[in-house]
DNA sequence: TATAGCTTTGCAACCGGTTGCAAAAAGTTA
DNA sequence: TAACTTTTTGCAACCGGTTGCAAAGCTATA
């Protein structure tokens, strides 16, 4: 069926080495036998197998692309970096979907079955295990938007949570809003926690008041408007939340809207990611960015690196937020 | 470095061929033997090589996911689906991103390289040639949301443009819409292209007035927004819009709103896709739902026909979509 | 117990490539 | 032209598996 490096070989008159030196660079062939080679080759529509050649190579260009944020907008333009990213450096991504029905473990055996070259797990949600699992098995690995650790057991590239809480913290003081509240993603996420650290430490740091602290049940729309909702029936709300991300402050945004009160006039909200979304005008979101492009890569850079020296200690990367102000606060009084 | 078959076999004292056996269903083993073989290969942390494997069986469960989409948020929900989907027959997604800078042709030897057992080429705009060069090439390969035709060169799900187009036209007439219009997405888009016309069609049929006619850049957000401010600048807008997507809509509505009209009072929008995010409070799009979920499934049961039973006749087809009716279109007088 | 029939097992060839090694060819220098 | 380098080439083994085939082992029947 497919044409093999026999058949050019057998075409051309040559050796099958001859054939395999062509397709491999670096390897000494010379201009006459190249010519013959790939004037075969291309008489028969040849291209080499690279499974075939991962076997001796021990390298399949395969990079196993692991998330479990499906339904966060955000993951889209995720995506779309990563793979553009992947593909001009000559890797494939593998994707993985880590959902309820399809287990961690599992993904680990079947990335090995795969022979990946390295995995990058793209989530804020996922446990430090997850990663952690892949470099156990001996498998490059980075993980992307996880939190930040000073003595972290896998590489991994993010923002700095706490400093992200912190800016939060300062811009609601900042803007005079008294009774603050957090309004966060899922309560395991770490990204979650980190964050709430951060915006906690600042507000004490500051003197200010301890804010009302409750959890979304994931990082969604549906989330965020379901826990604005609950607030507002069941509590006293708060002059301003700092939600767990932007979906989720659109989400409470909405919750908000519905229940006839205004943003930024009644209540104040501030995201983070700063997805496109957020700037959209009937959203116009106030948030804390997170610097996309450079986290996804330096996750490829690092995963990059270790393909040629790995087993390098793991190593935390914090990249810098930045405060995009739009519509949802208060003018500073 | 890692564990292979090889080991597995010294370890138990058998023949590799043994140990192949019990990893491979319907081989004959007998009871003890499968014992010890998996006994030796527990010990070892054994996991059988799918790459290697492949090359005598001939399939990969390799399967390219190729889009061009990833700045539309409805092909989130569609990746999701996809990878899910795959996983759950035991197939492995490849993801190709088709952008500007990422050839076909190039994406087609790259996946031959790999052998993928299939592709899935999942875009409305991608033209049929994409799709048909798998074809060519020997690779069952099905085009998800693609155009339909009556002879297709290749096997295509989607819906039915053309009935979408009839769709709308029918709603705005019973919503007692005159002055009506279109505003597409890209122009050579297949889907913008088959909408238009079963839009014409059924207006003609109706005896409507022709509509306005234009397109926008790209099935976004912002070529919504700036082809809306367009119109707005350069025209007296239509009393309601045949939007080419959802998220076009939502750009769309955005500069509506920022130019002062209100939807539906001034203007009327309708859409195509019904994405989560139309059905958020603030957004409340009346559109025309696309059955994902079902394009979704039928497109991997049809690439897992073609794996067992390949080159059938193509065949091309189309799943019925349904109005969903919120808030962007007036009242029926 | 001998014979036939079925199951289990190992051998060896193969899948489509790569690569170390030594022989052959080409190029240098004297 | 001979001797010495350097480059090019093919052979054969290998990567980690699968599989057709025939021999070996086992069970059932006469």
């Amino acid at each position: 069926m497919a044409i093999t490096l026999n058949d050019v070989a057998q075409r051309a008159g040559v050796s099958r080495s001859a054939v395999s030196r062509t397709f491999t660079d670096g390897a000494s062939v010379s201009k006459v036998m190249r010519q013959k080679v790939e004037d075969a080759a291309i008489e028969l529509g040849y291209t080499p197998n690279f499974l075939a050649r991962s076997l001796t190579t021990r390298s399949t260009k395969l990079i196993g692309l692991v998330s479990d944020n499906f339904h966060n907008p955000i993951f889209l333009e995720v995506f779309d970096q990563f793979t553009r990213g992947l593909q001009d450096r000559g890797l494939r991504p593998l994707l993985v979907n880590l959902s309820e029905t399809y287990q961690a473990s599992s993904s680990l055996r079947m990335l090995q079955q795969y022979s990946v070259d390295g995995v990058i797990v793209a989530s804020s949600t996922l446990p430090p295990e997850v990663s952690e699992a892949f470099r156990s098995a001996g498998i490059p690995v980075v993980n992307s938007f996880g939190r930040f650790s000073l003595a972290p057991k896998v590489d991994v590239v993010g923002i700095d949570d706490e400093a992200c809480g912190q800016i939060a913290a300062e811009t609601l003081l900042a803007r005079g809003y008294k009774r603050l509240a957090f309004l966060g993603g899922p309560e395991p996420a770490t990204s979650t926690q980190s964050r709430l650290r951060g915006f906690l430490a600042e507000l004490q740091r500051a003197g200010g008041p301890a804010p009302d602290i409750t959890f979304a049940e994931a990082y969604s729309f549906e989330a965020g408007r379901a826990e604005m909702q609950r607030l507002l029936r069941e509590t006293t709300p708060a002059e301003a939340y700092f939600c767990g991300d932007d979906v989720l402050s659109i989400g409470a945004l909405s919750a908000i809207r519905d229940h006839g009160l205004r943003v930024p006039e009644d209540i104040g909200l501030i995201g983070v990611n700063d997805m496109q979304m957020s700037g959209w005008q009937n959203i116009n979101l106030t948030t804390i960015a997170q610097p996309f492009a450079e986290i996804i890569q330096t996750s490829i850079d690092v995963i990059v690196d270790m393909l040629h020296a790995p087993k390098q200690p793991a190593q935390a990367r914090r990249l810098p937020c930045r405060l995009v102000e739009r519509g949802t606060l208060r003018a500073r009084p």
